[in-house]
DNA sequence: GCTCGACGCCAAAGCGCTTTGGACACGCAC
DNA sequence: GTGCGTGTCCAAAGCGCTTTGGCGTCGAGC
């Protein structure tokens, strides 16, 4: 059933009743509900494409996975993301359109994406430091909301971002309280912007008592549970190892676990650490008391807030550039002790 | 620059510059070269919409993510089977849509797929027993591949699934070659297809060597990391407590050595545990001897190769369902063990 | 009685592509 | 010269929708 055949049935041209559907005044009350019940009675729904063509609006908004060909790597906070975006468009009658593209033709793909008329907006996942994205993205003039935020861009962007810095100075203060003074950063990779700020964080805190960082005790990489045991042995077997460590994931912490198991430790007593926790939720942590003492901040509600984001840019190009900083909650668990000493 | 625009350009029909940039034989040699010169020069691209209104194909699949009010579980698997998925459909030319439903309104959102002429195909996830998408996509006429197999499904459909029965067979074998006799199952929701197949694979092997299978030793549930420490401190806790374990994917086996450890047992050594491992990119195991004792299947690989079906179902319907089963490979790792005595 | 603005409806154009059904020119065979 | 196949190209219709501009009709206001 399309429009053309809908209006036939009930009698009416097609403006009347495109018209009537899409909530027009120049409709009177009485055709509208006739229009309205035959439309429910066939199960007409307008063709995407055609309505896509007339508008110029697809409806559609896109999300870039780049696929780096060195290590095959999928971010473990992306299915959350996607969940917490996907119910957002759904209630608003956008779609999400996945591409998984090479690193190198990131940029083709978003020139591409717009050509085609594709997508009506994008989401940038994952900023870098600089992240030329930002720039391309309004030289091509496709809206955007970045998931995080670019040390170094100068222009105004749309983004949702966790408060890294300060919630790892918070959690570097907390185990500082519990008398840590050599407290280890198992971080992500730095050139990622959330990781850098996150190290600030620390730093900051550390030196605010008073406390210069210790360089071999930071490691940073792709965040895996193999990367959280390597980093943790290591910086266990050192002549003056650290008592405490500052995590970047839940799934790195899995791993730092395992490396202070393996070391006859015991987490919480003899080691403390403090992890960040997206609220995956295959990895919820939410007994009375929480194993892993962390900086929580749900990754499922930065997307729900973002998709929000860009269908408020597409709806509105001309509004000013929205940010929202969420601030994560530092909750205590199992994993933090006072410092042995 | 659309068609119009560079038909003029060219001082061509736009038929022709159509026909040239698709291969049609009836354009000469020279005109198309010219055509294809220009076309790249103006980095020009067919809107995808107006082509997909034309040609009544989208070029685009869909892959349904349902969403469970209850408990907003999503699929660790979830994000490596996208990457999967996603290479191939970038390779062939196709976009991934994807849709975030409520589980009560699966059925609708097919069905609107289908009459909006959203996407060419589709893709099935997480098949339950007896599913009744397979008979639903049937009769609206919408190719599809399932992502497993649906047991008490009479007619053909086409499929990828990795041979769970005889994997976790195998496993189980496996440890009661190490002399295990009381084997505990922590399993997913065998209301899934698969866990229903790998608890049939565990019992048969057990069967096999006269043991009865204890329904006190099966566990099913949601697949997270507190689930797997749950089942095992309270099998531990038993009486008589099994020897080993069976484990339905590496996250749960994450609270599996959780559990063995707060124990203070050694995990192969005082406690052997077989997991099943998809090979996520983010916990992969695979140092010259991996943690864990698997059966491992790379659910990467299946979002390939289930692409290449869709497809291949899309471009010749008439073709008869195909069907790939996957073993799995054995992987000793260093989690099992002979059965202390 | 006439004008004018609402009101309710519609014909037709247009979105940017593909595809059908020729048209035209040319060369060849008869 | 006629007929016919072949190689190139094109005009126009169509995909299913939205939107522009206009057309009657009717009641109110003068």
């Amino acid at each position: 059933m399309n429009l053309k055949q809908l209006s036939a049935l009930l009698e009416l041209s097609q403006t009347t009743v495109s018209r009537a559907l899409n909530g027009y005044a120049d409709v009177s009350p009485a055709t509208r509900a006739r229009v309205q019940a035959a439309a429910l009675e066939h199960d007409y729904r307008p063709n995407t494409r055609a309505q896509a063509l007339a508008t110029g609006r697809s409806r559609v908004i896109g999300h870039v996975v780049p696929k780096v060909a060195s290590h095959a790597m999928v971010n473990p906070i992306f299915a959350d993301f996607i969940a917490g975006a996907g119910e957002t468009y759904s209630a608003s009658g956008y779609e999400m359109l996945l591409s998984v593209v090479d690193e190198d033709d990131e940029e083709t793909a978003y020139r591409s994406m717009k050509r085609r008329g594709l997508v009506d907006g994008l989401i940038v996942s994952a900023p870098r430091m600089n992240d030329p994205r930002i720039a391309l993205l309004d030289e091509i003039g496709l809206p955007y909301a970045v998931h995080g935020r670019a040390t170094g861009i100068a222009v105004p962007y749309s983004w949702v971002d966790v408060n890294n810095r300060r919630a790892f100075a918070r959690a570097t203060d907390f185990l500082m309280d519990l008398g840590h003074r050599r407290i280890g950063l198992i971080n992500g990779l730095e050139a990622m912007d959330f990781a850098h700020r996150r190290r600030q964080g620390y730093e900051e805190a550390l030196r605010g008592r008073g406390i210069t960082p210790d360089p071999d005790l930071m490691q940073q990489d792709e965040m895996t549970e193999s990367y959280g045991w390597r980093a943790t042995r290591d910086m266990l077997a050192r002549p003056d190892p650290p008592t405490a460590f500052l995590v970047s994931s839940v799934i790195c912490m899995l791993g730092v676990r395992r490396a202070i198991d393996d070391a006859g430790l015991v987490l919480g007593r003899d080691i403390s650490a403090v992890t960040h926790d997206d609220q995956l939720s295959y990895l919820r942590d939410d007994g009375a008391v929480p194993a892993f003492t962390a900086t929580r901040s749900s990754v499922r509600e930065a997307g729900q807030r973002l998709a929000r984001m860009v269908i408020d840019r597409i709806d509105t190009p001309d509004r000013p550039h929205a940010q929202e900083l969420l601030e994560a909650d530092l909750i205590i668990g199992r994993s933090t002790g006072p410092a042995p000493r």
